[in-house]
DNA sequence: TGAATTTACTGAACCGGATAAGTGACGCGA
DNA sequence: TCGCGTCACTTATCCGGTTCAGTAAATTCA
């Protein structure tokens, strides 16, 4: 089967190729009557216009790139990007862009991959998940000015736009609470410590507890997987000043914690309380179900997609702070049993 | 920053553009002696070529497409998609071949999706993943003769390459081990039931239970969601006659059920065993860690790759059914206490 | 030694759109 | 009635690769 094309288009319709062009973008310079003429024909020959040809003649790719640096067995598990990717959709479809995709081993890596991609012209811009500090793609997304989105700063991005979510704001609401139930040995199972919304949250954590006089408010790092998260968990129970609950930086290190707690003859919540930093259908499935900061990742996505076709059709793109993420109380945290 | 051609290699070099086209593409036509100065230029300038003017030449787009048809609440916490993805990603990463995602929410809008692809030329070909009975994807990729491979069936898939996994023997293996634990009431909490897979997997279970001499081996139908196979899981609890084991054909139902069976007062695997279809590291997070059907879902998605690449060089692909997934005991399996 | 073949290139066409520049017809005001 | 501007197009060029046809020089072979 040939795939139609706007030669095809102009035959038929007794035109030019320009024409064709024109009426179908919308520009200016066909009558109403042609245009609606040739709209008619493309539609009823399943006309798409070929992409490459359109990327080659100075228009977009309508492609934009993500790049995933995680283990495949982090990412299999882990829903966050997952929500993120979904969010992307709502919006890139929408507008017919694509997206493209490509995990990568380490950031060294991903730079690589933007500059393929650049060269190639195969996106029209990037999202950016993951800050770090002196994240090395910042410089060469700037050194290539391909428009992109860092998703999990602040940082220091230079000229290009970002997407964060207010972790001090949901830290102190999760501390509140816990406090409000009576709890005052609080620790944290945080995320990679390179990663700067890490970073952002312990300083916020360690804070939060200082200045409502937590003295023992510590952080243990770890990597969101169920395994070190698990581990850490256990590092923070065999204490004998054990807290009283924890806190993990994603649902699946929560899950794990859960699950070594109770294999240690603990009990959820009666011994320790257990909250999750984003929520997702693994925090109401175990037993019991885990209060979670909850906040809307796809929205989140979508959000992050806006921002980035808007840098891409040249607009000027404001950094933006998202929603805090609030408290979903469930069954994994009460009172302290001694308190 | 100009984006380096081959225009700008040719000039460095002082030969033509068909020179430096021969060179870079291994073609014969250029001495060793230029090619090797040619390729140096390239590496020196970081030439990449521009994949649009590539595809409009005849070319390749160096792209494949995949579609998601789950609703994101699904596939954000589905481990098998994003195991599959990195599985693809294995095999074309190392060729430099492009992936293109996108969810939609019918598979009707999947074949109009197929059909754009097609048409913009975005794709060489495109993963098929889901299949059903009568699929209407099917004939709309044979006739755009858009190259595909077909995970899931097995099914009529006319000139497409297809590639499964040995279900009814996996089932065999996981019946065969609760009946020798002394369990004679298994029942099953299936995905979606229009999924040629899932037909496939009903229709072994009941055989191999009833060549067993199990007489009542139920499958409830379900949707892979958390929510419905708990639902399911506590139909199937409240009978008198209750199962004292059940096999679910993913894992997050498989947690769903866990966490249902531990509310209802149930102990697992006292009185209740569960095995999980698809391992992933959520099976051993909760407590007790859940027996599972094993299968290494990445090296699945890479052959699924190699053979979606050999099909778009217009290589003879064969169907093939990758090797049976294997039982891995875990705490969630023992003999029934009242056996 | 001369013809035939091979090698190593060059030049130009082509893919399918976007778009700047050019053209003829028409309407309108002076 | 002439000239000007506008409309509705057409024509031609460009994007950056691939590839075919052509060509001059080098090599092979009788």
């Amino acid at each position: 089967m040939k795939r139609p094309t706007i030669a095809d288009i102009a035959r038929r319709a007794g035109v030019s190729k320009g024409a064709v062009s024109y009426a179908l973008n919308g520009q200016p310079g066909v009558s109403e009557a042609t245009r609606q003429r040739i709209v008619a024909i493309a539609q009823e020959i399943g006309f798409n216009p070929n992409s490459a040809a359109r990327a080659l003649s100075g228009a977009s790719a309508r492609a934009v790139g993500l790049t995933l640096c995680r283990p495949a067995r982090i990412l299999s598990i882990e829903p966050f990007f997952m929500g993120l990717i979904s969010g992307f959709e709502q919006e890139l479809a929408a507008r017919s862009y694509a997206l493209t995709l490509q995990v990568v081993a380490t950031p060294q890596t991903e730079t690589d991959v933007y500059r393929r991609w650049w060269g190639e012209r195969r996106v029209d811009g990037v999202f950016v998940t993951d800050l770090r500090e002196n994240d090395i793609r910042i410089p060469v997304l700037n050194e290539l000015q391909l428009p992109a989105v860092v998703i999990g700063g602040p940082g220091d991005t230079g000229q290009l736009p970002q997407l964060w979510s207010d972790d001090a704001g949901a830290i102190t609401e999760a501390v509140g609470y816990l406090m409000a139930l009576g709890h005052r040995r609080i620790a944290r199972v945080g995320g990679l410590p390179d990663l700067l919304h890490t970073q952002t949250r312990t300083r916020a954590f360690t804070e939060v507890c200082a200045s409502l006089g937590l003295s023992e408010a510590v952080t243990v790092p770890s990597d969101y997987t169920g395994e070190e998260g698990g581990r850490a968990t256990r590092r923070l129970l065999i204490n004998a000043e054990r807290p009283t609950a924890i806190i993990y930086d994603n649902d699946v290190m929560a899950v794990a914690g859960l699950s070594v707690a109770q294999e240690m003859g603990l009990s959820v919540p009666g011994d320790l309380s257990i909250v999750a930093w984003d929520d997702s259908p693994l925090c109401s499935l175990v037993h019991p179900p885990l209060t979670a900061l909850t906040r809307d990742i796809a929205a989140y996505g979508a959000h992050a997609a806006r921002q980035l076709l808007a840098a891409i059709a040249g607009e000027p793109v404001k950094d933006v702070e998202e929603g805090t993420a609030h408290l979903t109380p469930r069954g994994s945290t009460a009172p302290p049993r001694d308190s």
